[in-house]
Parts: structure tokens; C-alpha cells; sequence
DNA sequence: GGTATTCCAGGGAGCGCTCTCTCCAAGGTC
DNA sequence: GACCTTGGAGAGAGCGCTCCCTGGAATACC
């Protein structure tokens, strides 16, 4: 901390206090931190001392030890390989309406328990600044948003010890908590509503296939129309932005023009999909159904207002920083994994 | 930090790390430090030392004497009484592109200083909670983005000696650095693109106006087409969402349905104007020019392309942590302002 | 060759806090 | 009244680091 304060003094220090309120530092101390053996009476008389003085305790000298710094960083990674899109990472992440909720969620939990988060977003070229950042000790855990069964910073805050839990089932198998939605069932429940509604041609614009949930919801999407049938399911990729999705959908339907029904993997995407129909003229549900998923704000905004598949991310969120928290609090807990359901939100499009 | 690491031991101190190199702490430290009056021989072996143990400074203990943290918040404000509005402010903000050009602009100055960012949204009931964040001393500075005059954040941190630097003009005048871009200047270059393009019904949908950014762009364009004999400009507010963008164009065309030209105050409100106006079948420029302000990602997304007023948020964010970082390296540097210069971005839509 | 000067490593203090241990006083027991 | 228990305050150590000061070796100077 550089307070130069205006006077040119630094902040009074926990002895100054005491000094004022003629006890010892202890007892001050015990007051700050509420512990209950301490005379109503003084206590009373070192809370005017902290309000006379400007009291606030000094977070680095508190955290040397008790080796707490009571803050958890949400980081938002990105492996190699996609850092150099048209897109800027930074860009992607700060306009999809999934972090905001992930933030939402997640602040929820922790404000009330006085823990302070920071949201570092860590794009390829940019990982060792933040995990030193972490293996400095600014943090006493970590909520990792990671968009790749090849992001190698899962694997690295488990081999450095760092409390973390992750936002989605690990690319590969790690002992660490996780959340999730059940990416098949979600993709399935769109897959359904399409065929229920007498759509034939079906086709799915899917995430980046390196993410495992990208791959669930495609994966969901042609088992539950196998099901019924439909032995090929055109698709294209798209990278979860609006102009990825408009992209996929143009391809898809210049190789496949008379496609019907379509599933695709994020609001976002959905959005720009609809833009791409709207410039080839189809009207939307008449001659194409829309399925998004995410039943994030971008659903509501755009016309026909989509029909997606909701997926509550601030309970996800939320229970990701209870996941933490509880990893933080004692040494080894067994690593847990909590599902969450998705369903089907109706309105316009499908 | 509570890193208990896999074999259940703490990470290295730099005694430890002295012990192996056989050296004393003092010249482990310099080695970290950079300080140059170090062996190089020794330099080399105490290099080793430091990748065997796999040794991490603890930045309690470094910042508890050096007063520093090597870390900067950026602060995300938002005055009481539009907290409760439709759209969540943590919705708002991560899903407006601004927010992540600053931070790709703040990030290009730190980074290379080794300076880490932490982002730390701050909605009103959570003003305290980041206010103590930040006098805790987790951090060396704050860049401010505040978004309105009534905000107490500003003249807090100045009364508490936190160095910060706001993103634009303060409300009331306070001793701060702060960068600005000519807004009057912008709205301006809006007027007159219109007027140019033979537009003469012209109105507005502005900021809020509790904002000094949003004042001064309806003022400017006031102010400009008064020059040009047009004594009355109709106008509505929105908050910079696209979904009030939409609300404020169905008004003012149901107030003012001759109007021919629409100058809005940001992007993502004209993305919503756009939408309204398809809604009400009025063709875009042909009917109904608009001109958009930010350039962001949003002005190339939707159809047609914005005409918009370019603003170097990545560059303004840029001089925002330099001027945070003269600030934090000597103790009273005179407050500076840096203000840069809009420009109109002609595209599809004026 | 002796002294002054530089160079560079080590030792010690101390940053501001928490936490354990000690100690004193008040109350309870027989 | 002597003893033990308990509640509650103070003293001290130490977290891991930086920074200043000291001192010895190497070099330079007269």
C-alpha cells in the first residue's frame, strides 16, 4: 500500500490504537476480530479509538500470518491455440453475458462472507503473470472458468496446491471440485422440441470442439435424434460469439438449404444466426426453427426472441464459490462434482 | 495464501533458499530483486537455488515492508439509484464491449511493468465492501470508471490518499488525474455528418444524465445544430443498454415521427434504436440515418453497419495507468489531464 | 608497503499483525 | 481461610521479507 495520506502520515497501526484506548495491542486485536472474551466496556472504548484513529488493519502484515488473505480470484482462461482470433479475447469475454452472470452468482456467496473476489482474465500469452499473481499468495483460491480440454492451468493449480474449482467437467480426469450442467440432456431437450414440433432437417452449430461442453451438447444433439432416426446431423463450429455464429449458419445453409430446424450451442451464437437467416430471407420459425441455449439476456434481445435452454450459471456460480470455500477451509477435502439440470425456455423462434 | 501444497508442506521461504545455495538471505533477496552488485557466479548459483526449491517471493511479507503491491484495481462504479434498474449492473457491464477495451488498454501499459489488474465491479450496496478492498492496501492504485456525478467513490479515495485516476471528467472538481475524450467534439462530428447528408429532423437518444460523458454529448450536439438555425432537438435518455436504445427510439418516433436523423450516445443503444426502427418498418439510412458513438464491436455487428463517432477507449485506458503510475511512484504529482480527440467513422447507417 | 577506496556478502532490525502463553484478579468450594 | 477454577488482559515471539549497516577482501593510490 502507497497511502500517501493527504497529512503525509501512513495509517495508524493497531499499537496506536491501543495506545489510544490505553490497552494493550491484544486486546485491540481481539475486538477487530471479534473474538468474545474481551469486557463489553473495552470494547466499546477500542471501537471509538478505531473510529477516532481511521483504523483498518493491515492486510499484508494480517496475512503473513494467518496466511489468509481472505480474496478469490475468478480467472478466465484461454489456451493458445484461439488467442489469435478476429476477436479479441478480451473483447469475447467482456460481451458475452456469461461472465457477468458467473460474476453475479459468485459474489453472491462470498460478499457475505466478507471475501473479496477479483476477476483476472488470463488469455494464453498472459498465464504466467497470473499464476504468479496466485502463487504469490494474493489469493486464497481460485474460481476457474477454462474454455479447453488443452488449458494446462487447471493441471498447474493442482500441482501448485492452489485451492481452485472449476466451472466444467476437466478435459482430463484431475482431482479438483467441479460444476456442471448436464450438457447431453440440455441438447437432447432441444433436439425433442425440434422434432416435436415437425421439424425434419435438423442441423447444430456447435462451440469450439475443444471444450468438453461443446462437445456434450453436440454429442447430445445427434445421440437424441439417433434415437429417432436421424443417422447424419449436419454441423459447423462456431467460437461462442455472435459473429461465429452468423458465420456457421451461412455455411450450413449454403451446403445444406434445406435445413429446418436448428440447435445451436449458445445464445450468442443463436443471435447471430438469426441475423444470418434474416439476410437469406428465411423467416424464423416458419421456415427455420431456432434453439439456443444458455437462457442468457441475448435470448430476450434479439427477434424472434429465442427459445433456449436455460442454465442456471449464478446457482452454478454460487455453489463453485461454496465449493471453494469449503476446499479452502480445510486441507483435503474429497474433490466434488454437482450437476445441474437444464430446460427448455419457449418463446419465438421454436 | 493457504497453499498447502500436494506433500503438505509450505512453499519455500528465501532462508530456505539461501540454506541450499549456501548464501545469506540478504544476497537470495538481491538476486530476486535484480539488484546488480551480485556475483555473478553466485547470481547463477542462487538462480539454481531458486528453480530447485521451486521458490515463490510471499507477497504478504515483501508488501508488508515495501509498502507496495505491485497490483492495481479497476474499479467498476455505479451510483445508488440506478442499481435497481431491469438489467443487473453486473449484466450491464460484462456485456458492454467498453469494459473490455479498457481493460485490454490498461493491460498493455501494466503488463510489461509487471504490474497485475484486478477487476472490481462496484455497485452501490457494494461500495464498502471495495472501499475496504482497496484501504486494506491489496492494491497500489485504482483506475476508476464511474458513471455518474453523484458517485461518493471518487472523493473517497481522494480523502483516503488511494492513488487513482478516473476514466473521465469528475462531476465536481477533485483533485485527480483523469484522460477524457472531446465529447462536445463527438457530437458534434454527428451534427454535422447528418446535417451534411441532407438530414433536417434530427433528435437524440442520450446517456444518462446524471453523467458529465453523457451531458456533454447531448450538449454538443445541441450546441452544434443551434449553429446550423435548429433551435429544438428532441431527445430521450437510455442507459447505455441496447435494450433501453430500443425503449428511447419508440418513443421518440412515436413523440416525432418525422424525424429523419438520430445521433445516439452509444453503440449499443443505436443497435437498439436499429432494431425499434426495423420494428416500426423505417428503412435504414434511406428513412432514417443514424450515427452511433464508441466504434466498438457492436457498430460492425449490426445491420446495416453503425455510422459512429470513434473513441480510443484502449488508448484512453492506456493513459489512465500511466498517469496511475506516476501517481503511485511519487507521492503528489500535480492531477493531469490527457484528452484525446474523436473522429466519425462513416459506415451503412448515415 | 602501508593506507585509502571500492566492492560485495552477511547480520540485524523491524514492517504490523496474530496467537499462544502467562499472569492476575475475582469467584467458588470445602 | 486456603485452595482451585475461570475470565480476561498483557507480553513476547515470530510470520517472511527488505533495507541499512557493518566488515572483510580485493583493488587502487601515494
Amino acid at each position: 500500500m502507497t497511502i500517501s495520506r493527504p497529512d503525509g502520515q501512513r495509517s495508524p497501526t493497531l499499537e496506536e490504537v491501543a495506545e489510544w484506548a490505553g490497552v494493550s495491542r491484544s486486546t485491540v486485536s481481539r475486538v477487530i476480530n471479534g473474538v468474545s472474551t474481551v469486557d463489553p466496556e473495552l470494547r466499546e472504548l477500542v471501537q471509538r479509538a478505531i473510529d477516532a484513529t481511521g483504523y483498518v488493519p493491515n492486510l499484508a502484515a494480517r496475512s503473513l500470518v494467518t496466511r489468509r488473505t481472505d480474496s478469490v480470484a475468478l480467472v478466465v482462461s484461454e489456451p493458445d491455440d484461439r488467442t489469435e482470433q478476429a476477436e479479441p479475447f478480451l473483447n469475447r469475454i467482456f460481451t458475452d453475458p456469461f461472465l457477468g452472470r458467473i460474476t453475479a452468482g459468485a459474489l453472491e456467496v462470498l460478499r457475505p462472507e466478507g471475501i473479496h473476489l477479483v476477476i483476472m482474465p488470463a488469455e494464453s500469452p498472459a498465464h504466467h503473470h497470473v499464476l504468479r499473481y496466485l502463487r504469490q499468495g494474493h489469493v486464497d483460491g481460485v474460481l476457474l472458468i477454462s474454455s479447453s480440454d488443452e488449458d494446462p492451468l487447471p493441471q498447474q493449480l493442482c500441482d501448485l496446491g492452489i485451492p481452485a474449482v472449476l466451472s466444467a467437467r476437466p478435459g482430463k480426469p484431475l482431482p479438483m471440485s467441479y460444476v456442471d450442467v448436464e450438457q447431453q440432456v440440455g441438447a437432447k431437450l432441444a433436439a425433442e422440441h425440434l422434432l416435436a414440433i415437425g421439424r425434419h432437417h435438423l442441423a447444430t452449430i456447435s462451440g469450439p470442439l475443444d471444450m468438453p461442453s461443446s462437445q456434450d451438447r453436440l454429442a447430445g444433439f445427434r445421440a437424441a435424434l439417433a434415437v429417432h432416426g436421424h443417422a447424419y446431423v449436419p454441423s459447423a463450429a462456431g467460437n461462442f460469439t455472435r459473429a461465429s455464429g452468423e458465420q456457421a449458419a451461412r455455411e450450413l445453409f449454403a451446403a445444406h438449404p434445406e435445413i429446418d430446424g436448428l440447435f445451436v450451442a449458445n445464445d450468442l451464437m443463436a443471435e447471430g444466426a438469426l441475423q444470418a437467416l434474416r439476410d437469406l430471407g428465411r423467416r424464423v420459425p416458419e421456415d427455420v426453427a431456432v434453439v439456443g441455449f444458455d437462457n442468457s439476456i441475448a435470448a430476450l434481445q434479439c427477434r424472434p426472441q429465442l427459445t433456449t435452454i436455460h442454465q442456471p450459471l449464478e446457482e452454478m456460480a454460487a455453489e463453485m464459490a461454496r465449493l471453494l470455500l469449503a476446499r479452502i477451509g480445510k486441507a483435503d477435502p474429497k474433490p466434488r462434482s454437482v450437476i445441474f439440470h437444464p430446460r427448455l425456455v419457449k418463446r419465438e423462434s421454436a
